[in-house]
DNA sequence: CACATACTTTAGAATAATTATAAAGTAGGT
DNA sequence: ACCTACTTTATAATTATTCTAAAGTATGTG
């Protein structure tokens, strides 16, 4: 186990433990993904874009869609909507909030935000989690 | 101008202010979405199905596609997005809240959340309007 | 009323995001 | 090397939405 082997440990057991085998293709995506200093937020098909574009040989949508997905299922994205349908993705899976400014998301962390009052969940529920939009428009 | 007439005003004026003809197919709809006692939430094809399930003559999609654009449009309905590419609107278009309980949605009145603390907006941003959504599960 | 004109409705085509299918490729384990 | 299960991929299918163009309707004018 040298150096370099290590330092992937991280995104490869993220495939793993998505029950995915490591494969070549999987493996750059979630390289892509996770190993870099801030986290961001995308939709498949800038995903895509980013990677193949620097690539010869592509990676197939079916293979963006399946390995985005497994990830997300095994907890290592956050799933999220804009008013576009379309599926963004949030490499964040801390609890925190966002601005939406015209399509830009940016995070806020979670103690930028604190509650006087927050209502109780409805009989036989409880509170999975609370998240807050902050929606921006130009100043005057 | 009867009772009717006058009952159907708030509807009817809706279209008009949206910069459309009050036509059958639009007062129906609009009839069908802000003639009630209770707003609620649906999705386009749900608001179809609704509508054209009690009649002969269908409305075509287009129309009710048209037709509720252009009352967001004029700020009539609001748009919102669960995590499934697809449109949702709120006829309830003040500022409020919404628990999200497995794809069903209620709203939680704007009192029932207050805040601590807030984050400011970017330079050169203002905050439009903060929405919280409050995930459920199930207890236990 | 008889048209002209502009606005509407509609069926069906087109587009975009996503998912499904099934054939060809690859990786381990023996 | 070989079997077998898992993968990748191209392509088709599906879903939500938007576009197009033709046919329908309303309104104003003489
Ligand atoms: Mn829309
Ligand atoms: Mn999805
Ligand atoms: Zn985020
Ligand atoms: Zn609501």
């Amino acid at each position: 186990m040298d150096k370099m082997n290590s330092k992937n440990k991280t995104f490869i057991d993220k495939l793993r433990s998505s029950g995915l085998r490591p494969t070549n293709q999987r493996v750059e995506i979630s390289k892509f993904l996770f190993d870099r200093k801030k986290t961001f937020h995308f939709t498949v098909e800038e995903l895509k874009n980013s990677m193949n574009s620097k690539r010869s040989k592509k990676i197939s949508t079916a293979t963006f869609y399946n390995t985005v997905h497994a990830l997300k299922s095994a907890g290592y994205l956050k799933e999220f909507s804009l008013e576009n349908n379309t599926s963004y993705y949030d490499t964040n899976i801390t609890s925190h909030h966002h601005f939406f400014d015209n399509g830009k998301v940016i995070d806020i962390k979670s103690d930028k935000i604190t509650f006087q009052k927050l209502p109780e969940a409805p009989k036989g529920k409880k509170i999975k989690n609370v998240e807050v939009v902050i929606r921006l428009e130009n100043n005057n």
